[in-house]
DNA sequence: CTGAAAGCGCTTACAG
DNA sequence: CTGAAAGCGCTTACAG
């Protein structure tokens, strides 16, 4: 069944059933479009897409980028309850406006163009900001608009949605003081990271405003790995001078309490914890972890329609590059000093 | 840049490049071989494949379905890293057989026949088995392969990769008696729902093997959710006659330990527990949760496979219901009795 | 308001 | 081993 059945069926030009499809009803009178929209129906006329696009030069397919690096390995990637979120919320948002997901992950920076020429692929989303190397020659060819996520990236021609990981840490540190927390860790390998970066300078405002001497020996730059955590746990236990840690991930929090008791201390009596992420499994840990949370639906839908607001306009209204609002989420994993 | 401008610019017909590009060389000098390959590589010329697709009758696309369901919340099936799991593999094993990923929520039935004409799409993917009553009509007219997971359809239309739910229940079940538990409770609403049916029945084999009486009232028909393993937890600790608890999600486990203790008991001294799935979240715990594991990665791996053979052969090689094994992976939640 | 023609980039089926 | 022709199902640009 195609336009051409339909139109014979109909009577008219395959041009006039195009223009019912697309709901283009000034060019057409109201009688033909019954008509026509009737024989629709009767048949469940589907248009073939691949046959719009190879004469359009569009697609309404979106493209997922998954990860570009082989040597990481994918099975770390996807365990991420963040990924899934990802993808479902972006997926809902562009089927809402008649557009397509395909995933797609990538091992070269070829493989990106590749996908474009291959499907017409009308924009892209990168989920993670690993890709900032291949991005700004990528950015210099691409004709297509393109999102991303937290990444220090501040090309115009990149709708880059970012969350306000100072603020994240402010929060945490300062949560901290307001309990009477004055020794308290940063956990977290920053350097060369400026996610992370951005969130030591928060931790280190909160101090600075409180006027609490910033210790670089409180810095400890472990991986945001559970494995990281329980390393971190362990040193915290044997420095003696701590009562407090704030961190970057779930995940490292609930490390560093591991390796805490590991080393002898109780969570959260001699050791406060705060994680970041918010995911739900701080509610199953003991205690239950306080933690900074980012609405990750939000930033994905503000992509998304960005994203697509570009295809269609030519231009993003907004400043492409936007920074979400975090917040602190209470538990049980900090005592007060008080 | 298309087949007739590399052809023109290699002084060959369409056809040859054409020949060229699929590695048909038996029907090309070796000569024309390199010249073409040259000049594609110079050109950085890709195949539009939606042409490919129009003149083909074939996409090389896999539609991966996530929900039928508006109802169903869609974050609660997000944030289920199983689901990314799921997609990830697929993802990679399509993708490295030359296919292309392309995920769908749906609302309707007609939505998954749309899609299939939309795109000349060449194989179904249905993450979960909720799918279950549309699918003996859509297989019927459906013309093309689909894998499905954990279905009780045993239509040999479906590829559909199961997991050994009963050994599931039998193993936790079995593990609990072997630590000298006799009073075992199951938690988990099964009627009606043939997976949970399943692991019921592992759990009642466990009991029979060993001689211990089948207690109704020890089977809980809570949802096995965190919420619902919180009330089943109270609901044990004041019937104050079980040591052991059985379930069939990580979640309802952990919120049984949970609610357990609000009702009093030290878990697992007083309450042993063995969760289902294996989830990461398991070591995060306190206790550690013992879980059944199943490979997820694999069963998403092989039902890729065999959707491929099916696509590529028209026929499936080994029988299409598939049930996989699956495994107890030891940590801290159960206590001997002995 | 309606339609005939040309073309998007590829493949299939055939001829040589 | 190589190629010219027709066609996949749609849209664009134009004419009426």
């Amino acid at each position: 069944m195609t336009l051409k059945d339909v139109a014979d069926k109909a009577g008219v030009s395959m041009m006039t059933v195009s223009n019912v499809v697309h709901g283009k009803n000034n060019r057409v009178s109201a009688k033909t479009i019954e008509k026509v929209n009737a024989i629709i129906e009767e048949c469940g006329y589907v248009p073939n897409l691949s046959a719009r696009s190879l004469s359009n030069k569009t697609s309404n397919i979106i493209g997922i980028i998954l990860s570009i690096f082989e040597s990481k390995p994918t099975e770390n990637f996807l365990e991420n309850p963040y990924i899934s979120t990802m993808i479902g919320t972006i997926e809902q948002e562009l089927r809402s406006s008649g557009y397509y997901t395909m995933v797609r992950s990538i091992s070269h920076e070829s493989d990106i163009t590749q996908l474009l020429k291959n499907w017409n692929v009308d924009g892209i989303i990168f989920l993670y900001p690993d890709f900032e190397n291949y991005m700004e020659p990528f950015l210099n060819t691409a004709s297509i608009p393109v999102a991303i996520f937290d990444s220090s990236l501040a090309s115009p021609a990149l709708i880059n949605i970012c969350s306000d990981d100072q603020k994240g840490l402010y929060l945490s540190t300062k949560y901290m003081i307001n309990h009477g927390h004055t020794h308290i860790a940063f956990i977290a390998d920053y350097e060369g990271n400026h996610i992370l970066t951005g969130r030591l300078n928060g931790y280190r405002k909160a101090l600075d405003e409180s006027g609490i001497p910033f210790r670089p020996e409180y810095v400890l730059p472990y991986p945001p790995s559970y494995e990281g955590g329980i390393a971190a746990g362990k040193k915290i236990a044997s420095m003696n001078s701590l009562t407090a840690a704030v961190t970057t991930a779930d995940i490292c929090a609930i490390g560093i309490m591991e390796g805490a008791r590991l080393g002898g201390l109780r969570v959260p009596a001699d050791l406060s914890v705060i994680g970041y992420d918010n995911l739900n499994l701080c509610q199953y840990t003991m205690p239950k972890l306080t933690s900074i949370s980012q609405d990750i639906p939000q930033k994905a839908r503000l992509a998304t329609r960005l994203l697509l607001e570009k295809i269609c306009t030519g231009k993003t209204r907004t400043p492409c590059q936007i920074t979400m609002d975090v917040d602190i989420v209470e538990r049980q994993s900090v005592v007060s000093l008080f």
